[in-house]
RNA sequence: GGGAGCAUAGCUCAGUUGGUUUAGAGCAUCUGCCUUACAAGCAGAGGGUCCGCGGUUCGAGCCCGUGUGCUCCCA
């Protein structure tokens, strides 16, 4: 068979992608073998495959298909995320587009189109994950909002309230007044603005010489104040503690307080207090017990609903309805106009933004259920001790340290979100505002009857829905059904799963909280290891975003370069746990690879008719390479229980183009249109099948299909299993790379003395055993294209003179020896082994070096005293020779 | 404002309990080669004040302190 010019991945990826399918290699059923078990973090719905995705699959395909070649039933689970904010503003938006309001529509019609939705372009990126090679259990696939899973998540609810660790209270949360939902802290984004400081004096209650000003950036909160704080210590305000003042425009009535978070030094050290529309307010607001006056709606407009005690004014009431900004301008003109406003200044400082809807987030108290942390903690210990432990062991290791100093500072999950696209709260009230929470509405009424005595007709189920990672933290769980049919054989043969890989970033949001509910429902880990891998970023280091349009089509790349070129351009670029700065010419280096390795396969196959039967024979190449193998093979399985992948990678890179291609094949390669021996020829097919195996995890469609070109095979790589790796043994490793250094410090000569390659040599070596290079005469000679190697005794003249450990090499060629430039190199290398001789003997020399240092470390460094001292001596013999 | 991490060749990174040849790899660069697998290649080479300063030690890229710069997380 004609072999193309250049590896075709086109051509390949997909036969072998739809037969390993065929094959059922990627399916998996409990058997006696051990598990070995990733879940695969379930991407967004909305989501399309971008280079976080690559990243983040190609390295738990590397993992599988490795756990798989090593006789592990390997299960890889794949799955997605329904992702209620972002799913629903896509479908918000989408019916937008059709002139379609969501408030228009019932809840039921609405979650109609969202599942259209999602049936739509929910599997898109599972799909582009094939492409990827990706080798998952496609049987498997699971959905947060299955109808199992979905009925698990309301239980879970239902338990943890019934465990009393799940509660409704009146808090404040983060609130997005655009997209009308509560929003966690981690949704929350915070951005520097540019904005005013205003000085707003506030007046006396009764004695006329007493006022203070207060700097705020929010005088549209003013209406709320309740008190004025101030730090105990600032002196300028000690006398004033404990009076009061007016609220300007309302006037109400309000009390100095002193507290020592009030920071003296910001603003006039003087703080207004406004509980419901501040987080530090609100907290300041509960230990001074002060009431809480909301004056904006869930909008953000300003209201009057809770200002019936002060009997608002005209002027006040005037303000309903008004947005936040314009009420700001607003309010600060009016207390401008009646002399309160002292000066206005500009002012940097942060404000928290929507994730999802970009609107500046506000403080707002809010009936919202919460799931408490501190409660669940103690119950749950191990949740953080697993983890130091490393019951869990998280790599890089330093993600520990975030990860304890977020379980160690934690607050109460807030769980709710004013949302239809999720689990829907499984609680129903009455119209009185009690309720129960039950698995479903006929629970609910039972419950109802026996806990309020009485049947109600009306009950109502909550209109909200549950956060996303309330549901997605049972992932590893739930995708076994462990929750909605505990015990089940599946569940107690893979959980506990073996490995997580998932990006630094959702460490507390998912990692963290999966781990929860692995203790809580499970009495056990939901992983052995997480593997974080960073973010990837352009080449300049920028976070790949829409806007930049940095980010790169993964499919078109996949096309263009192939998928085998850019899962190892990736991943040659990807140290553990750092941030990889991405850049197409890993790519290249990925698709230069490849063609590597097929140009390797062509000729191989090129001797495949030209063999001659000789008897087994004892070849330097094939022993040496065959120790190598095994040497590679123990750094490999070393560097791959480190999930050190992308040094495993370049280890076998190295191997492969370096060990392989450049010295072994050459060193075997026989001369033009000469036979090779068949022995030699079949241990070349097999060690470089056990190159292939290496590296199909890596690299699994041209490993494979050069795999079957190599040779008739009726098994396939992707399952083949990997026999045990033996100690190689050290001497020949060490012969082999006595071979390398001397033919690449004779090929330098060569470059050097311009000595043409086709020039014959001759080569003189005078050592102080002559058999030491018995072994290797012959490839050395082929190598460096000598014609005739002898030991020598005595120096020779005429020659150039290299060293090779402690052995004289010379080199006798036609040409005129240029041999200034010789005694340049010679020089050079002098002065390296007497500046290196010195730092030795400086340790020597020092007493207390010798005192202190340990026995060996001493033994050391005479030795590299003699051997420093040999290398000068012979350095300054030849130099000397070449000066006659 | 609080916390964490990072800083080694032009770039991206290794460098293990402090001693193993006065610091290693890949990519990029330079020189010479269209040598019958591969120019997307071959054969070679050059390239470093290990961020600055101070300290501990017989000995520091590694440990400690401090400064500078960058990144991330939390408020």
């Amino acid at each position: 068979m004609e072999l193309s010019k250049n590896f075709e991945p086109q051509s390949v990826e997909e036969k072998w992608y739809n037969h390993w399918l065929e094959k059922k290699y990627f399916n998996s059923i409990p058997d006696e073998r051990d598990a070995y078990t990733i879940v695969m973090p379930p991407p967004n719905v909305t989501g399309v495959l971008h280079m976080g995705h690559c990243l983040n699959n190609t390295i738990q395909d590397i993992l599988i298909r490795r756990a798989r070649m090593m006789g592990k039933n390997a299960c890889w689970v794949p799955g997605t995320d329904h992702a209620s904010i972002a799913t629903e503003a896509k479908v918000v938006a989408m019916l937008r587009e059709k002139g379609i309001s969501k408030s228009s529509l019932s809840r039921e019609a609405f979650l109609e189109h969202a599942w259209e939705w999602k049936e739509k372009y929910g599997g898109i990126i599972l799909q582009q994950l094939k492409r990827l090679g990706c080798s998952l259990d496609w049987d498997r696939t699971s959905f947060t909002m299955d109808k199992d899973y979905y009925e698990s998540v309301i239980k879970v609810f239902v338990d943890l309230y019934n465990k009393g660790l799940i509660y409704r209270g009146k808090r404040m949360v983060n609130w997005d007044p655009v997209g009308l939902t509560a929003l966690s802290d981690e949704e929350v984004i915070f951005k520097e603005v540019d904005s005013k400081l205003y000085y707003v004096k506030y007046l006396s209650a009764n004695d006329s010489d007493v006022s203070i000003t207060v700097a705020t950036t929010r005088p549209e909160t003013i209406i709320g104040d309740v008190a004025i704080c101030v730090n105990p210590n600032d002196e300028r305000y000690q006398s004033i503690i404990g009076k009061e003042v007016i609220v300007p425009m309302i006037n109400r009535k309000i009390k100095i307080i002193a507290d020592e978070y009030v920071d003296p030094s910001f603003g006039t050290g003087a703080l207004k207090i406004t509980p419901a529309h501040d987080k530090n307010d609100n907290a300041i607001g509960l230990k001074h017990q002060l009431k809480s006056i909301d004056t904006l709606d869930a909008a953000g407009k300003f209201t009057d609903i809770e200002l019936n005690e002060d009997n608002p004014s005209q002027q006040i009431l005037s303000y309903v309805g008004m947005d936040r900004f314009a009420l700001r301008k607003k309010i600060a003109e009016d207390i401008s106009s009646i002399g309160q406003l002292e000066k206005t200044e500009s002012y940097k400082g942060q404000v928290g933004t929507s994730e999802r809807t970009g609107a500046i987030i506000e403080n707002r108290l809010s009936l919202q259920w919460f799931l408490n942390m501190e409660g669940f903690m103690k119950k749950n210990p191990s949740t953080l001790e697993s983890v130091l432990n490393d019951t869990i062991q998280f790599h890089p290791s330093k993600t520990k340290n975030t990860y304890s100093h977020w379980l160690e500072n934690i607050k109460d999950w807030c769980i709710s979100r004013q949302l239809w696209w999720g689990q829907r709260i499984p609680a129903w009230y009455d119209e009185n505002g009690n309720f129960v929470v039950a698995e479903n509405e006929t629970i609910a009424r039972s419950i109802y009857k026996k806990t309020f005595g009485s049947e109600n007709t009306t009950l109502k189920q909550d209109e909200d829905c549950l956060d996303t990672w309330f549901s997605s933290w049972l992932w590893p769980i739930e995708v076994f059904k462990g929750i909605s049919n505990p015990n089940n054989k599946e569940i107690d043969y893979y959980y506990p799963t073996s490995t997580l890989v998932t990006g630094q970033d959702i460490i507390f949001f998912w990692v963290a909280r999966m781990i929860m509910a692995g203790f809580e429902y499970k009495g056990n880990i939901p992983f052995r290891d997480v593997y974080f891998t960073g973010m990837v970023r352009d080449k300049l280091g920028r976070k790949m975003s829409k806007q930049l349009g940095n980010s790169p089509d993964l499919l078109k790349l996949i096309e263009q370069y192939g998928a085998d070129a850019t899962r190892f351009g990736i991943m040659i670029a990807s140290p553990a746990g750092n941030d990889i700065l991405f850049d197409e010419g890993s790519l290249e280096q990925g698709r230069n690879f490849n063609n590597k390795l097929w140009n390797a396969l062509k000729l191989v196959k090129m001797w495949e008719s030209r063999q001659e039967n000789t008897t087994a024979e004892n070849n330097f190449a094939v022993n040496w390479f065959e120790h190598r193998l095994r040497e590679v093979s123990m750094e490999v399985d070393e560097l791959m229980r480190q999930f050190r992948i992308s040094e495993a990678l370049k280890t076998i890179y190295s191997l492969i183009w370096d060990d392989f291609c450049s010295w072994y094949l050459e060193w075997i390669k026989p001369g033009f249109e000469q036979p090779i021996s068949t022995y030699v020829f079949q241990k070349t097919i097999d060690a470089f099948t056990e190159l292939l195996q290496m590296l199909h995890p890596f690299m699994p469609f041209i490993t494979e299909e050069i795999y079957h070109l190599l040779s008739e095979r009726k098994d396939d790589l992707c399952n083949k299993q990997f026999t045990k790796s033996q100690e190689p043994e050290p001497d020949i490793l060490i012969t082999g790379q006595v071979l390398k250094t001397a033919i690449t410090a004779i090929r330098d000569i060569r470059n050097k003395q311009q000595i043409k390659p086709k020039e014959p040599i001759e080569l003189y070596i005078q050592s102080a055993e002559s058999s030491t290079h018995n072994e290797i005469q012959s490839l050395l000679a082929k190598q460096i294209n000598a014609e005739k190697i002898s030991y020598t005794e005595a120096t020779i003249p005429g020659a150039v003179t290299t060293l090779i450990g402690k052995d004289k090499f010379y080199i006798v060629a036609k040409n005129e020896i240029n041999t200034t430039n010789q005694i340049e190199d010679l020089q050079k290398e002098l002065d390296y082994f007497k500046g290196f001789l010195q730092t030795v003997m400086k340790k020597l020399s020092n007493e207390k070096f010798v005192q202190n240092a340990r026995p060996e470390v001493i033994a050391l460094e005479q030795k590299k005293k003699s051997d420093a001292e040999a290398k000068i001596k012979a350095i300054e013999e030849s130099i000397s020779l070449i000066d006659k």
